[in-house]
DNA sequence: TATTGTTATACTCTATAACTATA
DNA sequence: TATAGTTATAGAGTATAACAATA
């Protein structure tokens, strides 16, 4: 019987909406914010966007993987793979070589160059990573990490057939 | 000198980028999957997208407001609210009334039908943020509040220049 | 028939600037 | 001159489907 006001009747034991508290809002404000603080470094510098620098990234991690494979660890649309592939081929930062046991698919890896920008570039990103994560409270960060595995895990609950495309398809 | 492989010579005290691990990366793939299936709710069910639902959930906590004061409370670009504004109120589910003191702007609310849709949709989306945060060990969950708030603010920090977007200029 | 990868296409979003009208 | 808001436009990113080659 105490309603906080006539047009919002927000019942006693639902609160009200605000979206600045709002956990999936808070959730896009703060990756927007982190993804576009990051992308400042790689996109100035190399000129590459989110995918080309996912495929760096993997490739520089695992030497060698397929397209496929490229997609599965780094949450991206086949398609999506398939042109950032392209596109770093074209300057010569990866190569292809052909897998005879199966030859629809193909390895791919990073030149020299491209392992030199990786080397580049792989301190810098940790370092922003770093400078991040010492904001947050070294007894909250584990909670973060918890919390973050839980959240995505959820949201697939929820709604089973979303793709889980990361934010880059 | 106890280099890990020839090819990747991650100093001793910088560990290797792992994209699984890497913080924006995974902060882009939580809120793209917790973005993609909230918005399963209200796309599908009242057929508006992200800037609308921000729209109506800015009009539906404050009443009444200006179109700048909504997109500085929903980290909406000016042309992005305007846009939104329109299509909602093409569908009469809010009203603009003239600010004598200021011809330049006008105070935007809701119109009946657009609370009801609103006063429909609060409850659901907050149950959906609840049934997120459930999942979370009620532990962390301060920690994770307090997380979200450093990492935002600190993304800004190291690059002053971003434009607080909100994944949705 | 199914899978890997590529290409085409249509569509939506995004960024920026230019503009109107008010102040 | 500056601000609120609108409109235009070019570019980037997105989803889908269709396709070729191989399995």
């Amino acid at each position: 019987m105490a309603d906080e006001s006539a047009h919002r009747p927000a019942s006693a034991d639902q609160p009200a909406l605000k979206l600045e508290e709002f956990l999936p809002y808070r959730l896009t404000v703060c990756a927007s914010l982190v993804s576009q603080a990051l992308s400042r470094i790689y996109c100035e510098r190399y000129k590459i966007g989110v995918s080309e620098w996912r495929v760096l990234v993997t490739l520089g991690q695992f030497d060698m993987m397929t397209a496929k494979g490229i997609g599965v660890h780094s949450q991206m649309h086949k398609t999506k793979v398939s042109r950032a592939v392209a596109q770093i081929e074209r300057r010569k930062l990866l190569i292809r070589r052909a897998n005879r046991d199966d030859m629809r698919e193909s390895f791919l890896s990073l030149t020299p160059a491209g392992r030199e920008i990786y080397d580049e570039l792989a301190p810098i990103a940790l370092d922003f990573a770093r400078q991040l994560i010492d904001t947050v409270d070294e007894a909250d960060r584990a909670a973060l990490d918890r919390a973050l595995k839980k959240l995505a895990e959820r949201s697939v609950q929820l709604a089973p057939d979303i793709v889980n495309s990361g934010g880059t398809r």
